[in-house]
DNA sequence: TAGGCCATCTGGTCCT
DNA sequence: AGGACCAGATGGCCTA
């Protein structure tokens, strides 16, 4: 499933739903200010959990004064020590929780921002149409999975086949995306609304060496394969990326050096250098774009020299 | 309007 | 004791 555009700041930056409360308020004066965020934007409000807090520290002190009570009066002074000492506590328990809140804020926004470094080196990287979570972790997954069989394998497989590896266990619309980037129709591997698809892993000729194309299926989009026909079979061989993957049982190891022979895209934008595969897609727009619908991406063309000289092993 | 996705809070558990 | 990590709960936003 597609989440908001990248150009689009998160719901929680602006027009926040976590309003203050002015209970809330009142403790959060009293730590430090989340970096990027305002302090009084906070949950308890919205959930009324401030207030449920006063509630029950009432209670308690209602609670303490009835013990004082029953104690008579000869020890209500040690009651009233016995309440300041106990809302000290409580203070501190709320601002120690307030604290952490701020932490666990601070640990998912790193990890939405790893997220997000990997959504740029995954294929499909729209600027516009940004992938959830768990569709990144996906296509990353199966990116993996893909790169290592090459590596493993020597071979180059079709772009129809690496495409479907891509996507396998994705939701549609993010095969939708993923196809798109690569230029190629969703409908040349999606199911069908009879319930048919194509089959991920078709039951191919084995060649063990061959670079012939056998069953290398055309795409809607016109776009000469040429070298990416073909020798992919041992992949057949293979788990799927899906849950029976390699991956999973920890036998196989992609040994993908990111920063070196694949080298991905790097955190500098306009930094092509890592065009693997001979069909990166970026969301940078450079020279010739085309118009591929509302993921407004963008194909990258150019290859550098020492992208080629990467990316000879790979050639035939 | 239902469902998906998300950010946040929260309490529990583990570790240092 | 306090921090990191985790999973459940909650409610807002967005889209089909």
């Amino acid at each position: 499933m597609l989440t908001l555009p990248f150009d689009e700041p998160p719901s929680n930056q602006t027009g926040s739903p976590f309003r203050t409360s002015w209970a809330a308020n009142q403790l959060i004066r009293s730590v430090k200010p989340e970096p990027g965020r305002a302090p009084e934007d906070t949950f308890e409000s919205r959930r009324g959990i401030g207030e449920r807090d006063d509630r029950e520290e009432e209670e308690k002190e209602k609670e303490e004064e009835e013990e004082e009570k029953e104690q008579g009066g000869g020890q209500r002074r040690r009651g009233s020590y016995k309440k300041k000492a106990s809302q000290a506590r409580l203070e501190r328990v709320r601002l120690r929780r307030i604290e952490a809140n701020a932490r666990e804020r601070n640990r998912m926004h790193s990890l939405n921002n790893a997220l997000d470094r990997l959504r740029k080196v995954v294929p499909c990287h729209s600027r516009t149409q940004k992938l959830s979570k768990i569709e990144t972790l996906r296509l990353a997954r199966n990116y993996i999975w893909a790169l290592g069989e090459i590596l493993n394998t020597g071979k180059r497989p079709d772009l129809l086949t690496f495409v479907q590896t891509l996507c396998k266990g994705l939701s549609q619309p993010t095969t939708s995306l993923v196809a798109s980037c690569l230029q190629l129709n969703p409908r040349s591997f999606i199911s069908e609304p009879s319930g048919e698809s194509f089959p991920l892993y078709p039951a191919y000729h084995h060649h063990h060496h061959g670079a012939e194309a056998v069953g290398c299926s055309s795409v809607d989009s016109g776009r000469p394969l040429g070298s990416f026909c073909g020798p992919y079979d041992s992949l057949y061989d293979s788990p799927s990326p899906d849950g029976s993957s390699p991956l999973d049982a920890g036998t196989l190891n992609p040994a993908v050096n990111f920063d070196g022979i694949f080298s991905l895209k790097r955190e500098e934008p306009g930094d092509y250098r890592s065009c693997h595969y001979g069909l990166r897609y970026c969301s940078v727009s450079q020279g010739s774009s085309t118009d591929l619908g509302p993921y407004d991406v963008r194909l990258r063309g150019q290859f550098y020299q020492a992208q080629e000289e990467l990316n000879k092993p790979f050639t035939y």
